[in-house]
DNA sequence: GATTCCTGACGG
DNA sequence: CGTCAGGAATCT
């Protein structure tokens, strides 16, 4: 029998099966989709079975070495869906299956000396370096310097070079310790204990006393004694211990409320019809769930799935991972309970592969989850939702350059299943898609309880310094901040600082820190007090003259909410204001926290970024600030209109969400801006009209599609004029309807010392793409020394 | 003549 | 991607 191995290379010449014998004792036992360990040229590496045969054409097959599964990690669907990604987003097979599988299933790998016999018969200086199992890694050797010695003992047999693949993460076990004898047959053994045990004899009258298993963490916790007490009564044979896999909970120690479903109205009732026809008929249909903030939305989620499960299938919810809140997790958790698992990047990997186990195991039957939870390993799904469906965090940066919109529509046909996208504000592409009839629009013109929408007022900043305001709150602002104070409402300051970070830059020549090896200026760590690159990781001290010119007025920029913060105690010295942003969230459940606080009316103000613009759901909250509408809309990249509209709506939802009103305040240097001048009424019918015509106009999607060609080398006149042979070829074997753009330098030039030119492809229908993009990537990425290096996006978000 | 460095090819 | 073989460049 052979086998038919992906292997765990991700390089053009190994994108493809290769054939391994089945030892005798795997045959029956292997299957397709399970892991193995297998010789690969002098190592050994992670592979995936992905089909039998039982004739090979190559002869000198080698065998499997290890299997690390008992059951399929990938499913045949998930099998075929790989071949599906890597052929849509041109990546390597084995890149779309690691992107399947949480991180702790990818084995690391690791070379070591081994002992042959007895450690300690090697000379003095190397068995000392060695560990328990008589091992030393590679690296430490090389770090050591002693890599002749060790040689030297290989050559004698004494040692060998091993490769080994270690598994990141394996499943947490806990120890529990019950009792061996009869509860009489023990009180006997407890009198004869002498009186030097006093710490066995609390353990065994503990465990006694419960007469059931104990975890031994309980027990040491509530006794206070130590391993070694433990150890002796087990010796003894008083206690037995028994090893359990337990699933490291996230959750632990948390009560969710239970809730109930609630009577829908009408709206919301024509709205979720169609999708539960869709699931009762097994069918695949994509519907736009198009609702206002606060329209109740997330009620037909939870009565789809309650659907959905009562067919004995399951569902899949996917959020941005910034508003993957507690406050959302408890939704979920509240109504479906542990049948729900969790899936998002505040886990630890552990904690990731655990609650992709609950699903792997059937012992869940909803997954809420960032992007990747879209490959959740389910095998009857009933339902894919999408939730902030307008959100780029659905699109993967990096090999595999998926969207998860188009994953989840492709394993909704293969499941005939309907796939949910919702949005208040929907990305275009989605909202021309629904006005086409490729998908089905279902509209939530009201909020629930007949709420109004937020009075939003827009400040013309320019106005404000003309009168001489210089501050970074407008007279508008500053004077219902002090209002809500008084009234002891409370208020969200949001600020989009401008792309990344903090740079600094000289006040007199303007000088700002590039780094040196890539072409984007140096962000600031507060923290390390130093200058990093976020490209390469290039570190420098804060220069405190000016490199160019030797001044002394260097300035920070952008440490946004630290500086606002400051402004904020300034002018308004009793308010308490929670700070959000990278810095004060970085460690693990302080966004929670501060969430927290903030509803429980311990601070009146909360002010912070992003990660503040969705989701938080707080009655007393009146006010929205926003401090700069226009930080995003100036940037190089067609959707940045789009985008300013959807925060702008999204910010302005946070207020009067319930029975108070609430008003928000847009302070903008370009009011005249549609996308700002539309988010003022919230209506998303003409700003969609208005920007299609802009769409049209500059051939932009919905109306063309995109691919993006990255070319990146060291030399650049390399750069270009491989670039440029590349833009002819394209612009060649197209038809004439795609236009074919550039080569033009990146917008960041130069990445790690590599300058970065790129093309990019409009087109409407061209079948001819992906075969020639892929013969492209064929033909100048030959892997070799000197060649460059191509990077692919199909849809691209991120034009950089 | 020995040693280090580099590059290309290969992996079942 | 990591390893190795073979050849070229460099050292002693």
């Amino acid at each position: 029998m052979i086998a038919s191995i992906i292997v765990d290379v991700p390089a053009k010449q190994t994108d493809r099966p290769f054939d391994y014998k089945v030892p005798d004792h795997l045959q029956g036992v292997l299957r397709e989709g399970m892991r193995v360990v297998v010789p690969f040229g002098p190592r050994k590496i992670q592979g995936f079975v992905v089909g039998f045969q039982e004739q090979s054409s190559f002869n000198g097959l080698k065998q499997i070495e290890e299997v690390l599964d008992i059951v399929p990690v990938l499913n045949d669907e998930l099998l075929s869906l790989s071949k599906w990604l890597s052929n849509e987003t041109l990546c390597f097979q084995i890149s779309a299956m690691q992107a399947m599988l949480p991180a702790a299933m990818k084995s690391k790998y690791e070379k070591v000396f081994e002992a042959l016999g007895d450690p300690s018969r090697l000379p003095d200086p190397i068995s000392g370096l060695l560990n328990r199992e008589g091992r030393l890694t590679f690296q430490e050797a090389v770090g050591k310097g002693i890599l002749g010695e060790l040689q030297e003992l290989v050559t004698k047999g004494m040692m060998d070079l091993r490769y080994l693949v270690k598994s990141k993460t394996a499943p947490k076990t806990e120890r529990f310790l019950s009792l061996t004898l009869s509860i009489k047959e023990t009180e006997k053994e407890l009198e004869n204990l002498t009186s030097q045990a006093a710490k066995q004899k609390s353990v065994l009258r503990y465990v006694t006393d419960r007469n059931t298993r104990v975890r031994a963490a309980v027990i040491k916790q509530d006794t206070g004694a130590s391993d070694s007490t433990i150890k002796s009564l087990v010796k003894k044979g008083l206690l037995k211990e028994t090893v359990q896999e337990v699933y490291r909970d996230p959750f632990k120690d948390r009560e969710f409320k239970k809730t109930v479903p609630f009577q829908l109205t009408d709206e919301q009732k024509t709205a979720i019809e169609p999708i539960l026809d869709t699931v009762a008929d097994y069918n695949q249909k994509t519907f736009l769930l198009h609702g206002v903030t606060g329209s109740g939305k997330t009620e037909i989620y939870l009565q789809t799935i309650e659907k959905v499960l009562s067919q004995d299938r399951q569902a899949i919810m996917l959020v941005p991972e910034i508003s993957l809140t507690p406050q959302m997790v408890e939704r979920f958790k509240g109504r479906f309970g542990d049948q729900v698992a969790v899936m998002h990047s505040g886990l630890s990997v552990g904690e990731k592969y655990d609650e992709w186990r609950k699903i792997h195991r059937k012992e869940v039957n909803v997954v809420v989850g960032a992007r990747s939870a879209v490959f959740a390993p389910f095998e009857k799904l009933g339902v894919i939702i999408i939730d902030e469906e307008h959100e780029s965090s659905y699109k993967q940066e990096d090999a595999p350059r998926y969207h998860a919109r188009d994953v989840a529509i492709e394993r909704a046909k293969r499941h005939g299943c309907p796939v949910i996208l919702g949005s208040a504000t929907p990305s275009l592409e989605t909202y021309a898609r629904a006005q086409k009839g490729n998908y089905q629009l279902l509209t939530l013109s009201k909020r629930m309880n007949d709420q109004a929408m937020p009075d939003v007022t827009i400040v013309d900043m320019r106005e404000e310094l003309r009168d001489g305001n210089r501050s970074m709150f407008s007279r508008e602002l500053l004077t219902q901040l002090k209002e809500r104070l008084q009234k002891k409402e409370q208020v969200v300051l949001f600020l989009n600082r401008r792309g990344h970070s903090s740079f600094i830059m000289c006040r007199d020549c303007g000088y700002v820190m590039q780094c040196p090896n890539c072409e984007v200026s140096m962000t600031y760590h507060r923290k390390s007090e130093r200058m990093k690159c976020h490209y390469c990781g290039e570190e420098e001290p804060v220069p405190s003259l000016c490199p160019e010119c030797r001044s002394e007025h260097i300035r920070y920029f952008g440490t946004g909410t630290q500086k606002v913060e400051e402004e904020l105690t300034k002018l308004l010295p009793e308010a308490r204001v929670i700070r959000m942003d990278v810095d004060t969230t970085t460690k693990k459940g302080s966004h929670e926290r501060l969430l927290t606080a903030f509803g429980e009316g311990k601070a009146d103000i909360l002010l912070g970024t992003q990660m503040i613009a969705k989701g938080l759901d707080f009655p007393n909250i009146t006010l929205v600030g926003v401090l700069s509408a226009d930080t995003m809309l100036h940037l190089p990249d067609f959707r940045s209109a789009e985008k300013t509209f959807q925060l702008l709506t999204q910010v302005a939802g946070r207020a009067g969400r319930h029975d108070k009103e609430g008003e928000v305040v847009i302070q903008t240097y370009t009011p005249e801006h549609f996308s700002i001048d539309l988010a003022k009424t919230q209506q998303y019918e003409p700003f969609y009209n208005h920007e299609m015509a802009m769409r049209k106009l500059g051939q932009y999607p919905p109306f063309y599609y995109m691919a993006l060609v990255t070319i990146s080398h060291e030399n650049v006149l390399k750069v270009v004029s491989v670039s440029e042979e590349i833009s002819a070829l394209l612009s060649q074997k197209l038809s004439n309807q795609a236009v074919v753009l550039g080569p033009v330098a990146s917008p960041i030039a130069r990445i790690q010392n590599r300058y970065r030119y790129q093309c990019l492809v409009k087109y409407k229908k061209e079948e001819g793409l992906k075969p020639l993009l892929k013969s492209i990537l064929n033909d100048y990425q030959s892997g070799k020394k000197d060649s460059v290096l191509l990077q692919i996006d199909v849809q691209p978000y991120i034009m950089m």
